[in-house]
RNA sequence: GGAGAAAUGGCAGAGUGGUCGAAUGCGGCGGUCUUGAAAACCGUUGAGGGUCACACCUCCGGGGGUUCGAAUCCCUCUUUCUCCGCCA
């Protein structure tokens, strides 16, 4: 959510970013400004009825214990009326400021600098590739036959208990998934995130501080008996450790990684390109977060960017980073960077990780805030990125590494599969 | 799932209808003292709204109610603890 003082010390300068992502914000901060103003005077009536009820009250108060009850209750009329007025004056701003917030829900976050405009993926702007693309064998077959080849993923199966998009792992297949994600996990160890395990499932409070609520319920499994939602990313239950807290400066940063399987009803997007792992209903993944100062944030979103390389090049994979263009970039990050693995047995690119700065567009929602040098209250700056995804990890690891032979495993997993070729 | 107890500031812990945003202790910050530190002493120390700044308003787990007036009484929800049941 964007903060309501950034759009009055400067509202073009909003609209000026958000064209960026194709949205004429103009009408919307205009609604904005207007409510604003609204709420703020309603609650100046309020205070001010609510100031004199008050001052009555303990006039009243001090005439009973005296023993002045005829005068007492002479007051009580005129507060019976004062609190007629404060009803219907706290009525409009509550409705007032439910439709303030309403509204600020719906806007996304001021896109950085560096986003280039543009609208579908194809502005995406490519800033980094590195890695070699395979020769591959003749007949180089795609992962889900693969799959099939050495019975390592059933997706069949996972229909059959599940539904599409479940897939089952299985042997070295499960085994080698379980490798990348002690790998991961502990690369990011290494580089000083510190372990965590959370809740798979988050209540509606979780969903709105990081954004996915109000405007994403349809991507989330939701358990209505019990009034939960399965988490879309880990993203959700990390960067909600840290709702409602105010927290040291001197402790900054913050930093979490976390390995959780992630549900996401991807509805409507059936299809020949969401084939195999490519799109899952359920996928395992290792996420980071990050909670920075504002001044150090994007130092830090260039840190994470070479840290998730550092993983790619030792895994030898070919891929590229993107630089999403404003009509790519998500609801709430301020700057993303994609990072894609080329697979070339399919013969395109896909993602497998997404490091984004949110600036203090979740913080404001989360009131997740800390006392800076001059004591004054501040919002921290929250970012995220995969590291990685795993089924399009896996993915590219069969497709990339796939002779004649059996499917190679790349050096540093070895230690963790415990084998060297699935066959 | 059943029965009972509880939820107050960073923490501990008073407060059971009026001047209580809330005693006291600890912790934090500033100062005095000291070569420096500790101890001691003095002061200060929640958040949000509002204002040029004050004033003023809101918040004692969440929501609702009673009352002129609620941290305090009532209803409800959530969470925690104890006991019983069930269970990986």
């Amino acid at each position: 959510m964007l903060q309501l003082q950034a759009i009055r010390e400067d509202k073009e300068k909003v609209i000026a970013a958000l064209a960026k992502r194709n949205i004429d914000a103009q009408p919307l901060l205009d609604k904005v400004l207007q409510l604003d103003e609204e709420r703020r005077a309603t609650q100046a009536q309020l205070d001010s009825t609510l100031a004199e009820s008050n001052k009555l009250s303990k006039e009243i108060g001090i005439l009973y214990k005296s023993g002045k009850a005829q005068e007492a209750n002479a007051l009580k009329e005129r507060t019976g009326n004062l609190k007629e007025e404060s009803k219907a004056l706290q009525e409009t701003l509550t409705t007032t400021a439910q439709e303030l917030q309403d509204i600020l829900y719906q806007i996304p976050n001021v896109p950085h600098s560096s986003v280039p405009a543009g609208s579908t993926e194809e502005d995406n702007e490519e800033i980094f590739k590195e890695g070699e693309v395979p020769v591959l064998v003749e007949n180089a077959l795609p992962h889900w036959e693969l799959a099939s080849k050495y019975d390592i993923i059933d997706f069949e199966l996972g229909a059959k208990i599940s539904g599409a998009g479940f897939p089952v792992y299985k042997g070295k297949g499960a085994r080698l998934q379980r490798a990348l994600i002690s790998y991961f996990l502990d690369k990011n160890t290494e580089a000083g995130y510190t372990e965590i395990q959370v809740p798979h499932l988050v209540n509606e409070a979780s969903g709105l501080g990081t954004g996915q609520l109000p405007d994403k319920e349809g991507q989330m499994y939701y358990v209505e008996a019990d009034d939960l939602y399965l988490i879309p990313t880990s993203e959700v239950p990390i960067t909600n450790l840290f709702r409602d807290e105010i927290v040291s400066e001197s402790d900054f940063p913050f930093t979490y990684t976390a390995y959780t399987p992630c549900f996401r009803r991807e509805a409507g997007s059936y299809g020949a390109h969401v084939r195999g792992l490519n799109r899952l209903h359920q996928f395992d993944k290792v996420e980071l977060v990050r909670v920075e100062h504002p001044e150090k944030s994007y130092e830090a979103l260039d840190g994470m960017v070479e840290h998730v390389k550092g993983i790619l090049r030792e895994l030898k994979l070919p891929y590229r980073i993107l630089r999403l263009c404003g009509g790519d970039l998500g609801f709430t990050s301020a700057l993303t960077y994609d990072f894609e693995v080329f697979s070339t047995a399919q013969d395109r690119w896909l993602e497998i990780s997404s490091v984004s700065n949110f600036e203090t567009f979740q913080s404001n929602r989360l009131k997740l805030r800390f006392r800076d040098e001059k004591g004054k209250m501040q919002l921290a700056h929250t970012l995220n990125g995969s590291s990685l995804a795993l089924p399009r990890v896996l993915a590219g690891i069969l497709e990339n590494y796939q002779t004649e032979n059996g499917i190679e495993i790349p050096e540093v997993l070895r230690p963790y599969t415990g084998f060297d070729r699935i066959d």
